[in-house]
DNA sequence: ATATACACGGATCCCCTATTTCC
DNA sequence: GGAAATAGGGGATCCGTGTA
């Protein structure tokens, strides 16, 4: 027997003589690497009819301990049965947990039950892991005190230990959760170098390893004065064994890459397979396997996987600047670092200076993807430990995802048995059935206006769930007095006014983000903050979550009856603002803008706590702050007042632009820039003549072609495979032109282009196309009228200047010399 | 494949009518 | 003179990208 200190980092399992095993890969205290073999009780659940007689339910059981299947070339039984008291959706039932040998096989016993006693079957699809981790309470990167059995070339398990490249292997016996303990991960970041895009079809000229003290480009292109770091190869097949060796070698806990499991991993798998090198990186010497699926995963053995984009992209795109999710910007962004310099173009083309830069645009890619990991790792950590699924999954899982598997890891909590996956079929009903009508927005009355006040709800969508006790277990089926009812499009929907376990959880949630808050304002620290973040994101999915198609627990009359909420709150704030006499401005979903009108500070603070002593629960509106100036336009062409569309400025004069060409990245920048300029000298001043006179010098340097052609690059996604698009529009001609020039094009790409004189009149913008290395002028009127015009037009339009007639200059100036 | 709805606005598509072109 | 081609207007639709 031995005892240890242990976390766990990476989950996986195998069946010996037709049990199921976790395999747990982690470190001890030491740093050393560990794997523990454990097992759990696999059982689900038959919930049971209303009100069965003793007798029955004893025979009924009976009959159950009997069942054996025979399938897939491996027997199974059920070992026993017992009876339970249980909650299933929130109502008391009597349940039997149904024992069984083979987590795989749960779901044929199932099938074999189905008998008028027995109305629902549950618990049997949560896959084998999350199963484990909510039976045994090993969770991820917790810390263990574990006493188990040392397996040294025991046959136990068919010969385990021999067969993984650890430590130690042990035979799990006891273990109990102690405090957290330091950890610092071993990590290996990773990089390639290709000619041809292509998955496979060119070979791989380099590949990058970055780690602790560790820098390494791996190559067989030779030049003479190589840097220290360049380590030569004789051919692709060496550089493949070497980079198998490197890994084996550093031993890492996290392999990282950025875009790795669409491009790196798989290319590398590619390769490997057409020269016949074994991709043994695993820890048992397996090759990494692919999950199918649009988005291909590439899994590996023992060692952590991680496509850091995947991860940016679910827990922090929403919250980012950058316009693309590309190495370069991201790294911008989190490290103040850029990618290296350079025009990658096929290496039979490169001189050795161009070599030499080559390969240091190689590693400084792996030194990017392994510092924004160190970055991204609190939150990867916390993640993990909150929502209690491996980092494997939790880098990659979506939202409703880890909302999910977090109900499930605490549905214990609320003697719950687990709801089940909507089924294929149920999911394409459910889709059927349309959106629900969502939040309100107040159409504004275009114009610039002085001291406004921001009032906004916290959180309103999570604490509509709370303070109502909205869920679909909580809806009744009949109106009960003493509940809570809401109108909505669907009907008149009425929650009990019992705590249901899915607003509780939300609630719990809700707590420890502030919990976690509340501490990093004491002690700022990158895991608090993580942690905080982790609860944040949790809390504010969970409506998205309900009104899921693919969730467990979705339910369309709660998330219709939310919205409805959210709607009649703000309406009835709105009103009561106005009620007051204060003049509102502008409303969308849970703010509301409305003018001081020479109010004091104190005044607005007491509206505030009027208007918070009517509001349910731990519904809260909070002033967001005092604003000098703002202003609201037109929609184009219209006289209505543009929703989503408004910027205003602080009496710190800090800015905030919403909706605007300026934020809009299929904008160009020229336009941007301008529009944003202009919205600036408008609220600083309040005066539209200096704004006015630059946008004229602009319009002139346009006209005189002194504009610098980058500034008129358009910018636009393809979002899907280039032959799914109905409507050829200019960014799909574009993209047509760089798959003829051989470029890679691929949906998710940020496609470039601008719009060029022709010599022909041409009607369509598509037809004036052009890359932006294609030569040719730019096209004047398009970016006079398409482009800058439009973006400043209806700014200026509130002060009744028509920019129109004095940029083409067909009228005279109206409002004097400047 | 998958958190939700609302909203703007460019560009094309598509149908219609009026006008021009062609034989 | 009549059919076919073309232009253009305007609403519908597609599409991308924001706000919340």
């Amino acid at each position: 027997m031995i005892q240890m200190y242990f976390t766990p980092i990476d989950y996986d399992y195998f069946d010996f003589e037709g049990r199921n095993y976790a395999r747990i890969i982690g470190r001890n205290s030491e740093g050393r690497r560990i794997c523990i073999i454990d097992d759990c009780p696999i059982y689900f659940w038959a919930i049971l009819k209303n009100r069965l007689k003793q007798a029955k339910i004893k025979k009924l059981i009976e009959k159950i301990e009997k069942i054996k299947l025979d399938l897939k070339g491996r027997q199974t039984r059920v070992e026993k049965v017992e009876l339970h008291d249980k909650h299933f959706l929130g109502k008391k039932v009597k349940a039997l947990k149904i024992f069984a040998t083979n987590y795989k096989d749960l779901h044929d016993i199932a099938d074999k039950l189905g008998v008028p006693e027995i109305i629902k079957r549950r618990g049997y699809d949560l896959g084998f892991i999350t199963h484990y981790i909510i039976e045994k309470k090993i969770a991820p990167l917790c810390w263990y005190e574990i006493e188990g059995e040392v397996l040294t070339n025991s046959q136990e398990f068919g010969g385990i230990d021999a067969a993984m490249d650890v430590d130690l292997c042990i035979n799990l016996k006891e273990f109990k959760k102690i405090k957290e303990k330091k950890f610092k991960p071993k990590v290996l970041a990773y990089d390639i170098e290709v000619d041809e895009f292509k998955i496979g079809h060119g070979e791989i000229l380099m590949v990058s390893l970055v780690g602790e003290n560790f820098k390494k480009v791996i190559t067989w292109k030779k030049i003479a004065k190589k840097p220290s770091y360049v380590e030569y190869v004789k051919d692709e097949e060496e550089l493949l064994e070497k980079f198998i060796a490197c890994v084996r070698d550093v031993s890492p806990d996290f392999l990282v890459g950025y875009f790795s499991d669409g491009f790196d991993l798989p290319y590398l798998r590619a390769r490997a397979e057409k020269l016949k090198v074994p991709l043994s990186l695993g820890l048992d010497g397996t090759q990494p396997k692919f999950s199918r699926g649009a988005i291909m995963t590439g899994k590996i053995k023992g060692i952590v996987h991680v496509d850091l984009l995947r991860f940016i992209q679910t827990a922090y795109a929403q919250y980012m600047q950058s316009e693309t999710l590309s190495l370069n910007e991201v790294s911008k962004e989190f490290l103040g670092d850029t990618k290296k310099d350079f025009q990658i173009k096929h290496s039979s083309t490169l001189d050795e200076k161009q070599m030499r830069d080559y390969f240091e645009y190689n590693l400084h890619d792996s030194v990017l993807t392994y510092q924004l990991f160190e970055k991204f790792w609190p939150d990867l950590l916390e993640f993990a430990k909150v929502i209690q699924e491996p980092i494997f999954d939790i880098s990659r899982n979506g939202l409703s995802k880890q909302v999910g598997s977090y109900i499930l890891h605490n549905l214990e909590k609320y003697n719950e048995i687990p709801e089940k996956r909507p089924t294929y079929d149920e999911i394409g009903v459910r889709r059927q059935r349309g959106p629900v009508e969502g939040a309100f927005v107040l159409e504004p009355t275009p114009g610039l206006y002085k001291n406004i006040a921001l009032f906004d709800f916290t959180s309103m969508h999570t604490s509509i769930i709370i303070s109502m006790n909205i869920s679909g277990p909580t809806l009744l089926e009949k109106p009960e007095k003493n509940s809570n009812s809401i109108e909505t499009k669907m009907g008149k929907f009425y929650f009990t006014k019992k705590p249901g376990f899915i607003p509780l959880l939300l609630k719990d949630i809700f707590e420890q983000r502030k919990k976690a808050k509340a501490e990093y304002k004491k002690k700022p620290d990158r895991i608090t903050l993580a942690r905080s973040n982790a609860f944040k994101l949790l809390s504010a999915s969970v409506h998205g979550y309900i009104g899921f198609f693919g969730a467990r627990y979705y339910s369309k009359e709660s998330s219709a009856s939310i919205l409805a909420y959210v709607r009649k709150f703000n309406q009835d704030t709105i009103k009561n603002i106005e009620e007051k006499r204060y003049k509102v401005l502008y409303g969308d979903t849970d703010s509301i803008a409305f003018l001081v009108d020479g109010k004091t500070k104190a005044q607005i603070n007491q509206l505030l706590e009027e208007l918070n002593s009517e509001l349910p629960g731990i519904m809260e509106l909070e002033l967001e702050g005092f604003f000098k100036r703002g202003i609201w336009v037109t929609t184009r062409g219209g006289i209505i007042g543009a929703k989503k569309k408004y910027a205003m400025i602080g009496k710190d004069n800090k800015i905030k632009i919403r909706g605007f060409e300026t934020v809009r990245r299929d904008w160009c920048k020229l336009a941007r820039e301008v529009q944003n300029k202009v919205i600036r000298l408008i609220l600083k001043e309040g005066n539209e003549k200096k704004a006015l006179k630059y946008l004229k010098g602009v319009a002139k340097k346009l006209k005189n072609r002194e504009i610098d052609k980058n500034d008129l690059i358009i910018k636009t996604m393809l979002k899907k495979p280039l032959s799914e698009y109905r409507a050829i529009s200019p960014h799909v001609i574009a993209a047509r032109k760089m798959q003829e020039k051989n470029i890679p094009i691929s949906g998710g790409n940020l496609i470039t282009y601008y719009i060029a004189e022709t010599r022909e009149r041409k009607k369509l913008v598509r037809e004036k196309v052009k890359l932006p290395d294609e030569k040719g002028e730019y096209n004047i009127k398009y970016y006079l009228e398409r482009q800058l015009l439009p973006a400043v037009e209806n700014i200026f339009n509130i002060f009744k200047i028509d920019t129109k007639e004095i940029i083409s200059g067909k009228k005279q100036m109206t409002l004097g010399d400047f």
